[in-house]
DNA sequence: GTCTATATTATGATAGAC
DNA sequence: GTCTATCATAATATAGAC
């Protein structure tokens, strides 16, 4: 009975990403995702014991490589500041369309107070805001963003990350842009450049 | 049977409010809700028919006000332009943290995609768009923003000042502020006009 | 690995008494 | 306006056959 060329698991890893992403964790069944997958409900617990544990495995499924790519970035400290603040920011964004869904479902399930994503904010957040931090300390001692507040500069940089990917549906309705689209990445990215440019070279000529 | 001070069907949103922000609106189950108001299930539909009714209410009841505000400040076209994008800036950031939970809620749940989702993008953010369009328009005719794109930048602005309000708890534990607390709306306005003073001046002399 | 069958509990919603 | 009682359905989860 079992469909060709994709495994059970597989498959059905791929409908909880789909409906995630579409209609929220709590808006998604079981049942839901066992037809979208075309595979009994019981074969979820089998394989990923509940419905916590499909969220859980794709938490870390996603954070694991992102993390290892920022941390080997955030070593390049011979980089010229600059340099390094825009190949993190673009290492996240490259990351973040090449898994648009998975990044809505996150992005939208850490603003839900629970036990997971406290757990995500101690274990990878903070550790990415130390990240960028590093960096832009290194950008005060070369002299720029003199008046700028590092903590708030991050925040700031992150927010803009990551909210067109979490709210793709208001960039695609109201901005006509497909955040899913290698295209926006690149023009996101250039501009972002751009950005940081102008925000580092205004505060440097004060 | 009735507490004193205040009536049910108030009581009824407050207790929506608050476990909706915390759990979301899948998350919440009406049984709950009615707990929390110290009130009767059956009640809930009462006023507000089923559940569905109680978001839609939450959600007019928010932008309403929050765009009557934002469509008089944005007919201010004689102040200057600077000046004018960031009372725009700031009656966005007092907005939301005089309305934190309201606000996650609806960040969180626009996020979902709903017909209810369609509709807020189509009454309310394409025009909340317009608004900051035109101001950075005015800011090109003057001189500024040569090389950066109107609408991404409107894109990051507004991404900007949502994203600390729906991931409050990321402000929170990982970066020590509290989302809640006037001092932050003011520490946040103050950077966030610095951070626009930056980016307009900085293109206005190249 | 996969399915059937079922246990158990929860859920949104309403009819009707007070 | 408020509550009791109840319905119909849907939810997660598991035991056990194949």
């Amino acid at each position: 009975m079992r469909a060709p060329g994709e495994k059970s698991e597989q498959k059905i890893f791929r409908a909880a990403v789909k409906l995630f992403d579409i209609n929220g964790y709590h808006g998604t069944t079981l049942r839901e995702i066992a037809r979208e997958a075309g595979v009994n409900v019981a074969l979820i617990s089998y394989y990923f014991k509940n419905k916590k544990g499909l969220l859980e495995y794709l938490m870390i499924r996603y954070f694991e490589p992102l993390f290892e790519q920022m941390e080997q970035e955030s070593r390049n400290t011979d980089l010229p500041v600059e340099e390094q603040l825009t190949r993190m920011l673009l290492i996240l964004i490259r990351y973040q369309s090449r898994h648009t869904q998975i990044t809505r479902i996150i992005q939208r399930e850490l603003s839900v107070e629970s036990i997971l994503a406290r757990e995500i904010m101690s274990v990878y957040l903070t550790r990415q805001k130390h990240f960028f931090v590093s960096v832009l300390e290194r950008s005060v001692e070369a002299g720029h963003l003199r008046n700028l507040d590092i903590e708030l500069t991050v925040m700031t940089l992150l927010s803009i990350v990551h909210y067109p990917y979490l709210n793709a549906q208001w960039v695609r309705e109201v901005f006509y842009l497909e955040p899913m689209s290698d295209q926006f990445a690149a023009q996101f990215s250039t501009y972002l450049k751009e950005m940081v440019l102008s925000l580092i070279k205004k505060n440097e000529e004060k």
